[in-house]
DNA sequence: CCTACCGATCGGTAGG
DNA sequence: CCTACCGATCGGTAGG
């Protein structure tokens, strides 16, 4: 029965993977070790080393997994409709709640970068910056202007990086306010500012 | 002649914990080593045991000099002379040039602050929110209307201080934009989202 | 022959 | 201020 055991396999990475973001975020890469990851997921240690190769190697999967969400989800989403106000606005909803949804994810992503060996490192890099180049293409849409000063508007694309990826150190979803709040209240930083 | 031992003495605790620092910023806390340190340092490893208690110590060390001077810098300031908007302006660009001035310092306490023991974390975290409590205060002078709504002013305190935080991951002091520039942008910005 | 999986243990290194 | 060490635990792999 070698279709059921391969459906089982797959289902066993994901809760590996999983496990592991969450394990990764709350202790630090370095800190978290194999052996806790086992228990964690009530497996033996020599079980994760047959889904994957190494410690990094689960992280460079965790890691990849959220990135090719966020990725499709601002590079490769659906022709806007409405204003590319309205686009910007409506994504910026979107990424924070994709970072809300995953913060495990989201986390490491900020913070255990450096401890992917540097093939992988640039994979993610890759990635995180044509999320970066497409959300300077819609600033660069609502505001034509701002092509007169290219340093100045990718300031403030990494301006509007720092407000969200910021978020998960104090935001409380359950909070007084509500991520869309949030989210809005970026939104109107960022365009005022392009004025 | 224990004075000039006592002169030596702190002097090379200094220079335990600059490196620190440095080590600490580079490759994270729990994956230096105080063998590492050590040898950067060219001493024994026993000699840093005999400055430090623990490698958490020398962590809280590096961590409480920065913040000290941080608080220093922003709670304890000599008394405005000018508009408030002139004051924050003016302390942005200080607090920029406190950041990238101790950019080892800065990572550290962003990215190392979990692995301190709990006493510790609180002490630092007390210091963090007296410097958020004071950016709120001036924000408020600035727009006495923003009182209103204190959840949207807090939300908007930690907006400036996500693009501020978040300035040690790309901005380059010798890159197309200065640092005072770089520092007026991200005051403009939260300005103009005030009103 | 293969894949899936276990208990036990490897050589090295960590903080102290 | 050093060398010599410790109890424990690390990431990764052995035979079956």
């Amino acid at each position: 029965m070698a279709r059921t055991q391969a459906a089982d396999y797959d289902q066993k990475r994901e809760i590996i993977t999983a496990k592991a973001a969450e394990l990764f975020a709350r202790r630090g890469f370095s800190a978290a070790s194999v052996s806790e990851l086992a228990q964690t997921c009530k497996i033996s240690k020599s079980l994760i080393y047959h889904y994957y190769a190494s410690k990094e190697a689960i992280l460079f999967a965790a890691m990849s997994d959220h990135m090719d969400t966020l990725v499709e989800l601002i590079c490769n989403r659906a022709k806007a409709t409405t204003t590319p106000e309205a686009e910007f606005r409506s994504l910026t909803r979107d990424i924070l709640q994709c970072y809300t949804g995953a913060a495990h994810h989201q986390k490491i992503l900020l913070y255990e970068l450096s401890f992917l060996p540097a093939p992988q490192q640039k994979e993610i890099v890759a990635k995180q910056r044509a999320v970066i180049a497409e959300i300077e293409a819609l600033l660069l849409r609502i505001n034509p202007r701002t092509k007169a000063n290219k340093k100045k508007l990718r300031a403030k694309v990494m301006l509007y990086f720092g407000m969200m990826n910021w978020t998960h150190t104090w935001f409380n979803a359950s909070g007084p306010i509500s991520r869309n709040e949030l989210a809005d209240e970026i939104s109107n930083t960022t365009l005022c500012s392009l004025n």
